[in-house]
DNA sequence: GAAACAAGTTTGTATTGCAAACTTGTTTTG
DNA sequence: CAAAACAAGTTTGCAATACAAACTTGTTTC
């Protein structure tokens, strides 16, 4: 009896600032470290140095990252941190997919 | 030790066919049921029929749907069923979903 | 038989995602 | 020590979307 079908057009309501795939990956790493620096946050997630510029450009402009440029020494070091925001938003998202999700082993 | 983290490059290989939301929902609701009419679509996804047609013709050009025209009487009437290939790709991507979601109730 | 309606498709536009080119500063080297 | 190479990011330009408004073709209704 268990109709698994999630209603369709919740489907569209999925937040699409964290949909699209590169700022899931950033938002993923993010969630799991208090601060990201930006090169190790392109050697993980395989993107651009502009593409990453981007993107985090679009996060921070939703709120959901925050910037933070520091000196190494005398080299400039950019880094990120998730905000509450993002957190918030990454958690329903994963909700929303679990929601839309099969129970494993459907035929 | 439980590291949840999936590999992050991974979340960039998502068929973004699939992906977009849209077309996620029109995916799932043919892959329950054996053919749906264009309006039944349009009605459950709240798609606009613009916006359904364009969604339906990528998903037919990726292979993953056919489209059956018929009259009912004398009106035409367009219907859509998954393909094998619509069906397999579905089932991958929601298996890389289940691999990139924190296993349920994390901090 | 003209006017409203139905079922889709095509066209136009604004938004994106992406990488190449640029900027600013630092290190290396001839 | 000047110039060339390099590093860290950002901006710019372009091709690909996603979306809805306008159009097309055919059918009822009045």
């Amino acid at each position: 009896m268990g109709k698994t079908g999630t209603n369709p057009k919740a489907i569209l309501d999925l937040d699409r600032i964290v949909h699209e795939p590169a700022r899931l990956a950033i938002l993923t790493v993010l969630a799991s470290a208090e601060e990201v620096a930006f090169l190790f946050l392109q050697r993980v997630t395989g993107l651009s140095k502009g593409n990453l510029s981007s993107h985090t450009q679009k996060l921070e402009g939703a709120g959901y990252l925050e910037t933070v440029k520091a000196f190494q020494g005398r080299i400039p070091v950019t880094s990120f941190r998730i905000t509450e925001d993002g957190r918030t938003a990454l958690r329903a998202y994963h909700q929303q997919l679990r929601a839309l999700l099969p129970k494993e082993g459907k035929p």
